[in-house]
DNA sequence: CTCATATGTATATAGCGTATACTAACTGTT
DNA sequence: AACAGTTAGTATACGCTATATACATATGAG
């Protein structure tokens, strides 16, 4: 319902209607809206296909980035959520471990690569959260692929790096 | 009022009563509750100061980091609106000139310095709204502050690299 | 057979944004 | 000084929202 007509249209009301049962019916799965909102977030997060670890670690990361922005394409109205809530839900978990173990085999110290993870999850989400939520509503699509490219040679470099520290 | 209660402690009703009117007076001076709230980012954008041309680039560009942090920390509520309206109102084109200044300055080429400041930028809103909104509520103060000085110097040095650039 | 548990409905409430219509006050022109 | 237009306010009402409370039914285990 959020991806067809915006976050606003979906209701309890609606949503039940929907199933075919009372908005109150909804009360006995979820606690409440901000509750049945943590699910769909959690739904969100199971959606982009990790990579399979046998590729190489650039590769992961390379297109664990692309599916991202994909994702966000694909729900723009539900991906800024994701900013709001804290990264700790199981899915979320999920995600973030894939992105430190390719860090750790990049050479990235242990004790690192959470910290790296954090700044380049966080610029990666800020980046295409900005551009579904509309703050890039006036450039190209050729522009912010070029800007998305960019972006991502930067956090090559940035784990490059620090796979070199010590 | 939302920087006291949170953003939906802001009300039509509730601000109509805190100027003494009726919530339909309001209505007299924005066209609808998107356009208050659009006011109120407005209002944010012109809080951080933007630090004065006299001081060298680097330093302007490290103050106007900081200042939006301290910003972002003083309106948690209001500031991942950022976010989500178009950087085309007159006082986000202040603080974005402002940023491309400087990057010229910094030796960047004038067709380059947007798109350097567009991933800066997002680089910085991403990481400050995660951190008002909730999703590192689980980190400690300190692991912050590490990450904005980290986020800083990797943006520091995109722009230097840019700057090499031809 | 019975009874707890899970799942639904019915009804009601307070608060929300806002459409419409009316009114009073100010302002600039003649 | 009188008038007319604009501006800023009020009064009232409506439909939609999330959700509290109370009641009903269906299922499955002992």
């Amino acid at each position: 319902m959020a991806d067809e007509q915006g976050i606003d249209a979906l209701t309890m009301a609606g949503l039940a209607e929907r199933l075919g049962v009372t908005a109150m019916a909804l009360y006995r799965h979820v606690a409440n809206k901000a509750d049945l909102l943590d699910g769909v977030v959690e739904l969100l997060l199971t959606e982009f296909s990790l990579p399979p670890p046998e590729i190489p670690w650039q590769e992961r990361l390379a297109s664990l980035a692309v599916n991202i922005r994909l994702s966000a394409r694909r729900h723009p109205d539900v991906f800024p959520l994701l900013l709001q809530r804290p990264a700790t839900t199981v899915e979320a978990r999920r995600a973030r471990d894939a992105v430190c173990v390719a860090l750790v085999e990049a050479g990235v110290p242990g004790d690192r690569a959470a910290q790296v993870e954090r700044l380049a999850s966080t610029a990666i989400l800020g980046f295409v959260i900005s551009e579904v939520a509309g703050r890039f509503r006036n450039h190209a699509r050729k522009q912010l692929d070029d800007d998305f490219e960019m972006l991502q040679s930067l956090l090559a470099r940035l784990v490059h790096e620090a796979g070199q520290d010590r």
